[in-house]
RNA sequence: GUACCCGUAGCUCAGCUGGAUAGAGCGUCGGCUUGCGGAGCCGAAGGUCGUAGGUUCGAAUCCUGUCGGGUACACCA
């Protein structure tokens, strides 16, 4: 609110003679719209107690568009004019990242191994946060990671070979599924029982670490059709398939998918090239970087076998990220437990790239963890899988619902749980409890899609176009309505700024309550306000699916 | 051991660039329906904001210590 902090700062300056930057803070309703705290700030640099400076500041600025009162200590208490309030109803988000380009980087699923819960987590606060920096005027490019080489899949491709009776392509259709979603559980287990021969027998250890080497070959020899390349090709394409099967299921879209086979080369050679520039050196026949000149870890970037760890396939893909699409902010989503890696990864980058570096903000949220937490591993194969999730949500929603057609019903299911996933503040552990959390009632987002229904309603039933506007003054309930209404922009730069699409779902439910207290109690349609309370119900939905749209649940207009 | 994250009502969480009586949802108990979709609304009970200090006119919020939980720390991703 700009017009009233220039207000402010200029009646300090004319009463008191001091430069000031005063802040405004949305205040609960009973103490107006707007208040501001600058009276006891700059009490002690005035020497005059704080009330006294309020009054006056009070008497200077009150007028018709800002009403203001002082209390408590020496608060400023802004009460807007109802033209005020309309025209903020009607505030678009600042373009603050207009021109920027952003990639975003989230997801990331191995093949050869399944989307656990955690990976729809990720993918639904990443969605967010890319809707978040476009609505602020970004173009923003979403990307995708996934280990399509190293350890993982020489186990899986092990276990695979076991089922086959050894390197025979043409059994393959023997463990074919009918589905893609089949075939990725299959390799799923596949992967649990090639983890455990390589933790329990030492000739499977020896023959997966070979098995390993052999992949990155026939990368590098780009070999299609050797037995065990055909294997390998044929099997990670079971992968994508159920990839693509998922994301279009979930309506998550990726720009491009970068796969490790691609990122590896890259790392490697970079790796290797600023080894020689003294940044990364050898130990003990690997490569490391020694972060504990930056306060952080030494980490291997490739191994004693001069195969590339995850570290040297990241450097890779931040070179890639960079190549195609110089941005000017760079986002990657992932769970906490690689905070410090990530670090490390970084810091070694900026030693001979930092412009890569500059613009990076790595944002990490916790683990998705059943009710009483238990974390799930993927490697002891009692995993949560993100399909769990969606069954189960769609279980409950076809338990307690009939809804008229399957896609409404969909909506519903997606978008219950990507409110419930998205509501809280990233950073913490979530805990998922099937029922609660995908619960019609309460903060929800099928709460938010009734209420939006139920707007939408009344808008089809008035005919309110081309009849004369009653009046443009509000009372109580419209009022409240209104100034929330107001807030909305406000909201998204904030939610921008921090890149915490959290705000917006607690905005959201805020608003759709109000909305409720103002429905209990003032009728639109046939009421002698009817056009004004159809342009407010109007903006108020709006405001609804512009917010929901931002965090890609989807508002069918009827339930 | 070192670093990072977390600790707010029975449960799940907002609030954290310091500000006015700490807010929601679920659950519990009690109300509301000649009307636009009751998947709603209103009310009650429930909190020494882990704990001890410090800074400040003012601390859930900032600083320090401490306790509790989680995660990472050399060839996994």
């Amino acid at each position: 609110m700009k017009q009233l902090k220039n207000a402010i700062e200029s009646a300090v300056k004319d009463l008191f003679g001091v430069d000031t930057d005063p802040e405004l803070v949305r205040s609960d309703e009973q103490f107006g719209d707007f208040s501001c705290n600058i009276a006891m700030q700059i009490a002690v640099q005035i020497k005059k107690p704080p009330h006294e400076i309020a009054s006056k500041l009070a008497q200077k600025i009150n007028n018709k568009t800002f009403q203001v009162d002082v209390a408590g200590p020496g608060f400023l208490n802004i009460t807007l004019g109802d033209d005020l309030l309309w025209q903020m109803a009607y505030n678009k988000p600042s373009q603050t990242l207009a021109g920027q380009t952003i990639v975003a980087e989230y997801s990331d699923p191995n093949p050869f191994k399944p989307l656990h819960a955690g990976h729809l987590y990720t993918t639904f606060v990443g969605d967010a946060i890319a809707n978040l920096v476009e609505v602020a005027g970004a173009k923003v490019f979403c990307v995708n990671f996934g280990g399509d080489v190293g350890p993982h899949v020489a186990r899986t491709i092990w276990a695979i070979i076991q089922e086959l009776g050894g390197e025979k392509p043409d059994k393959l259709a023997n463990i074919t599924q009918p589905n893609a979603d089949a075939r990725a559980k299959k390799l799923g287990e596949l992967y649990t029982s090639g983890n455990n021969a390589y933790e329990d027998n030492k000739t499977a250890k020896q023959e997966i670490t070979e098995l390993n080497k052999r992949i990155y070959q026939i990368h590098a020899d780009n070999d299609h059709d050797s037995p065990l390349a055909q294997i390998y090709w044929q099997s990670r394409q079971w992968s994508y398939d159920y990839f693509d099967d998922f994301y279009k299921k979930i309506n998550t879209h990726f720009d491009k998918y970068y796969p490790e086979s691609l990122t590896a080369p890259i790392g490697l050679a970079t790796v290797q090239e600023q080894l020689k520039n003294g940044i990364y050196e050898a130990s003990d026949g690997a490569i490391v970087f020694r972060g504990e000149k930056y306060n952080l870890h030494t980490r291997v970037f490739i191994n004693s076998d001069g195969l590339p760890t995850y570290e040297a396939k990241d450097v890779g893909l931040i070179l890639s990220k960079w190549n195609d699409y110089h941005p000017d902010m760079s986002i990657i989503i992932t769970a906490n437990e690689i905070t410090e890696y990530m670090k490390v990864v970084m810091k070694s980058i900026e030693q001979y790239a930092p412009d890569l570096v500059k613009g990076t903000r790595h944002i990490t949220h916790g683990l998705v963890k059943l009710q009483g937490g238990v974390k799930m591993s993927s490697r002891k194969g009692n995993v949560l899988l993100a399909n769990d999730i969606i069954e189960a949500a769609d279980k409950e929603v076809s338990d307690k619902h009939n809804f008229q057609s399957e896609s409404v019903k969909n909506d519903v299911t997606f978008g219950s749980i990507r409110y419930s996933f998205v509501k809280s503040r990233i950073g913490g552990d979530i805990i998922y409890d099937p029922k609660e959390s995908v619960s019609l009632e309460g903060n929800s987002g099928p709460y938010l899609q009734y209420a939006h229904a139920r707007a939408r309603s009344i808008l089809s039933k008035s005919d309110f176009q081309g009849r004369t506007l009653e009046t443009m003054t509000v009372g109580d309930g419209e009022r409240s309505l209104l100034r929330k209404i107001g807030e909305f922009s406000e909201v998204v730069d904030k939610a921008v700024v921090e890149l915490k699409p959290h705000h917006i779902c607690t905005y959201l439910y805020e608003l759709a309550q109000i909305f409720n207290r103002f429905y209990e109690k003032n009728r639109v349609i046939g009421d002698k306000r009817e056009v004004m309370r159809v342009l407010l119900v109007k903006s108020y939905v709006d405001v609804l699916e512009n917010g929901l749209k931002i965090l890609n649940i989807p508002t069918p207009e009827k339930l």
